[in-house]
DNA sequence: CAGTATCCTCGTTGATACTG
DNA sequence: CAGTATCAACGAGGATACTG
């Protein structure tokens, strides 16, 4: 319905942000390249969340046919806009997370001393 | 483990963003009202979503000792700073959801080729 | 190497019913 | 009004095995 809801949706994927910052962080990667980068990510997700973003535009897949197989992904014009506002984004959880931090543990505290 | 990953998991839930949206948009607002603005939330995950977010230090919850029973609910000033980041980011989707957009149903349009 | 195909589990969500 | 409690269903996601 709302674009805006459907845009998020998609972005807000964690695996997704995982994908866009390692290429967006190393530019040309081969696929177990940027699945090393990111570490605990299995080897189906990693497809399904390329694909999905080379669907809306946001990276391109490049396969070299060779043997064995390379294949290179990269972030679009459209890819790296959105890596910038990721990066505005980053920047805001590093100076704010502490204090969002600090009151969750806070309340988790205080449902232990229920407990207790 | 990352601290960042921690924020945007939270951040990233659906109804995390409509409910500080709701509240951001109208200020202080009640358990039903904040209910109606998001229009197509379940009670339940309202509950849980608004419990959450108080946890964080994001919305305050008060209750008025009434019968029947009044609560408000309000973004703190973390809250308003976060949503200040989600209106940047909104921006953005407006701008380039369209073009996202296209490229998605331009991908859909050669799997359905594909198909028939 | 870069996938695809399958199965299976586990968590999130929604519906429903009840309550201070 | 503003929840809580319970249950059932659904789907995302992981493990594994196979392949061009």
């Amino acid at each position: 319905m709302c674009p805006i809801r459907d845009i998020v949706a998609r972005i807000s994927d964690k695996w997704s942000v995982l994908a866009i910052y390692g290429l967006g962080g190393y530019g040309k990667l081969r696929f177990n390249e940027l699945k090393h980068k990111i570490g605990d990510i299995s080897q189906r997700m990693l497809t399904v969340t390329l694909r999905n973003l080379e669907a809306d535009g946001l990276i391109t897949r490049t396969i070299y046919p060779q043997v064995p197989p390379r294949v290179e992904y990269e972030l679009t014009e459209l890819g790296h806009s959105l890596m910038q506002q990721l990066q505005l984004f980053a920047e805001w959880a590093t100076k704010n997370g502490p204090e969002i931090i600090y009151y969750r543990e806070k309340a988790n505290k205080v449902i232990k001393d229920r407990i207790a």
